[in-house]
DNA sequence: CGACTGTTTGAACCGGGTCAAGTTTGGTGG
DNA sequence: CCACCAAACTTGACCCGGTTCAAACAGTCG
């Protein structure tokens, strides 16, 4: 199967980082353009994953890490017993993979929430890479590092807020996470079913789904299944980081 | 203050990783004897810290990541209004400090738990020396990327086990750490006072404090104190995997 | 257009938090 | 070495947020 070469190019182009519109969030974020070239060189494109396709499943071998160029993605890992845990979402730019170094093996699979595509970086080429371009190299802990800190905020929420608090947190770091990549930070789809952001979030389908009703009802923002209105955003910062009697004192 | 030339030097042996009894664990436990002098050059030592010390505070510059050499540390991140949450305990060997690469501050502040010594790694240098040692370089990735296994381990935790369940997994995390540093599993002292336990793993201290007593009338260990004796390690083992109804009905 | 999956809502229950009151431990100074 | 005090720990009683169970409803995709 061929296409016009003119068609070919551009899906080349299309893989290349100088003209990705991510270039300032993504991993060759610190990287000159000379050196985006070499950077480019050991990137692969992958064929777009449809909605529930795997990029890969717990347990297989670590190769790559990927950034996600569109779409979005759900991290599972299974215990062997019926209950999985999702332990993170992905959306574009975000780098994922890197928990899977250690062992060789992803500890997770990742699968993909919507039509998503995805740029496949071989690690060893990576490292071999950041051996040379100290930029990459300081981008690669950072990420690694930032990947950490979001890990102990979650912790947090996972161990002091309260259901109502942990809806909040999570809606306004999605809100933050699409302002970032120029999207708006009031108004956007949700990629992932109520039963996903139960389980991220430790809490019960049911949970979610009443308290995002009532955070409707108290006009905090309008949701119509998986489309999301921020109508009042101070509103929604108070509720993810007082109390609950601060909260309802007002 | 001077000391003898003899004891000067054997303070500086201590300090030199060719000779640490925990080389096998640390940081540069990949390195070849020649390579380990050049990463020995760049660390420090530090004075070595009394109970309720800090190694740093939340907020501080990062300039260096950690090792523990002797004792052990908490990790505390404090939101600004009162309540602290516990992030990790460090044992000897473990590095502390990787989550303040990517902001230049370390996002929490980390606490002798007892008296406790330390080597000091100046990233910058530690950086440059991973350019010129692959091994070395390896060996950081994985220390952050099982960190980042490990945090999605306790968001697991958080989020999926009860009371019950944490504790248990909690104490089987310190055997092996102890196991693996070449102590008893089964016998142990805890470092950290139960109000610290109850923070880290999202539970209220007399929620704590009863479940201890619990396993320990149920024959699953001993406690006294902070003196832990696990007599039944594969009833402690099904505690922490398996749900209420399946342990119970043994 | 039917079947299935995802979502919402209601009612009852319970695990663990909170509050309160001891009890033990460890550190300090006499 | 002991007495004292504050901090750490234990235990009990009660209560509430969030889970569970149940059932109806809404999308969506063959």
């Amino acid at each position: 199967m061929s296409l016009p070469a003119s068609q070919r190019r551009s899906l080349l182009q299309e893989a290349r980082c100088q003209t990705c519109s991510l270039s300032s969030l993504c991993l060759p974020l610190a990287l000159e353009l000379e050196d985006m070239g070499q950077f480019d060189a050991i990137i692969r494109r992958r064929a777009p994953l449809k909605k529930g396709e795997p990029l890969f499943r717990q347990g297989d071998r670590f190769t790559s890490v990927y950034t996600v160029r569109s779409g979005s993605l759900k991290q599972v890992t299974s215990e062997g017993n019926g209950n999985d845990q999702l332990t993170n979402f992905f959306l574009p730019s975000e780098l994922v993979g890197l928990d899977g170094i250690d062992e060789e093996h992803y500890p997770g699979s990742v699968i993909a929430l919507e039509t998503t595509t995805i740029c496949e970086i071989p690690f060893d080429r990576l490292d071999m890479l950041s051996e040379e371009l100290p930029e990459l190299r300081g981008q690669l802990y950072r990420s690694m590092s930032k990947e950490l800190r979001d890990d102990r905020r979650m912790m947090r929420l996972l161990s002091r807020k309260t259901a109502d608090q942990r809806l909040a947190s999570f809606l306004l770091t999605l809100s933050e996470r699409f302002r970032r990549r120029g999207y708006s930070p009031y108004s956007f789809r949700l990629s992932m079913a109520r039963a996903d952001i139960g389980n991220y979030l430790g809490l019960a389908v049911e949970t979610v789904s009443r308290i995002l009703s009532r955070f409707q009802q108290q006009k905090v923002m309008a949701v119509s299944g998986r489309e999301v209105n921020i109508l009042d955003m101070q509103r929604l910062i108070a509720l993810a980081e007082e109390d609950a009697q601060t909260v309802s004192s007002r």
